[in-house]
DNA sequence: TCCCTGTGCTTGCAAATGCAAACACACTGG
DNA sequence: CCAGTGTGTTTGCATTTGCAAGCACAGGGA
């Protein structure tokens, strides 16, 4: 029934393979994972759990976050992104500094996004130097050197 | 080594269940996924698939990559913050764009130190998984007039 | 020729995912 | 008191993952 999602992400398996020049087995053996299911894998019989492609990923060194785009597992709003990625990652955020953040971003690649449709010529290239059409001002920006967590941006609500 | 975090994301996602103030059947609905898997997940019974991990953290509207995090599936990046790299290599992002989210990112890393430093035992992992009194969906960042009623940052419906 | 090593693919089968149905418990009315 | 509704949990089962063992084919070397 459905089916056609899993083609895709055993091409890209097995194409960043070819590429690095290594055989099914040896791929295999340096993700952890069986032969005979890797190429089930990459022929799309099987659909491999985040596990195993997380693997597969270290296996072939490559960004996990690029195999599960290509799994259709983040397609999410983003395409992908480091900046994304970085903050996820980022061990020394609260959970509620880090949806900020990436609600924060979001807004403005979306913004951007807009803006890019908006005008004809605009590329991103261009609307980057632009100093900032409209939204962007609304946003609590201390031009001054660092803003300090008194100002505006009170994350933490800190009582006590 | 292979279980604990196991145990970690079903908490975690309990966690933000918990805060988006609704029942496990209504996230399992939302989800679309059956409430007595989500039960057996949420008490680390059972692995989620990235699928289903995908389709909860759209249930929870919170970045399906926070969850891959949680669930051990993406640390394969820099542990650490290379969070300001990425910002300033972004170049989808205006200067202002940029230095907002420099200056917001600056000030949680300031606020975490000063944190730790006052707060008692207060680990990372603590402070991590502590459970907002607000709800994540509260984003405390409302200078802006941009924050929708859901709860999330909304840049100005591009007006002509 | 036969044997050996390497490539990828097919075949059962244990173990796990994921769900429908039913359960236990608390709360609300009638 | 029992019926109805809400919460989360347990149980049994179809489906799937993922692997060990084996198959088919190709290329060397003796």
């Amino acid at each position: 029934m459905e089916l056609p999602k899993v083609g895709s992400i055993g091409e890209y398996i097995r194409d960043q393979r070819k590429q690095a020049k290594i055989s099914l087995r040896q791929l295999a053996t340096q993700a952890g994972v069986s032969n005979p299911y890797l190429s089930q894998i990459e022929r799309g019989l099987r659909k491999p759990s985040a596990e195993i492609l997380n693997q597969i990923a270290k296996g072939l060194r490559i960004s996990s976050q690029a195999l599960y785009v290509q799994a259709g597992l983040i397609e999410d709003r983003e395409p992908d992104s480091d900046v994304l990625a970085a903050i996820v990652a980022d061990r020394t955020l609260t959970e509620r500094q880090r949806q900020v953040l990436i609600d924060i971003y979001e807004s403005f690649r979306k913004e951007n996004r807009a803006e890019a449709q908006a005008g004809t010529e605009r590329t991103a290239e261009n609307a980057r130097t632009e100093p900032a059409p409209q939204g962007v001002d609304a946003v609590p920006v201390e031009e001054t050197e660092t803003s300090s967590p008194n100002g505006r941006i009170q994350p933490e609500p800190k009582k006590g």
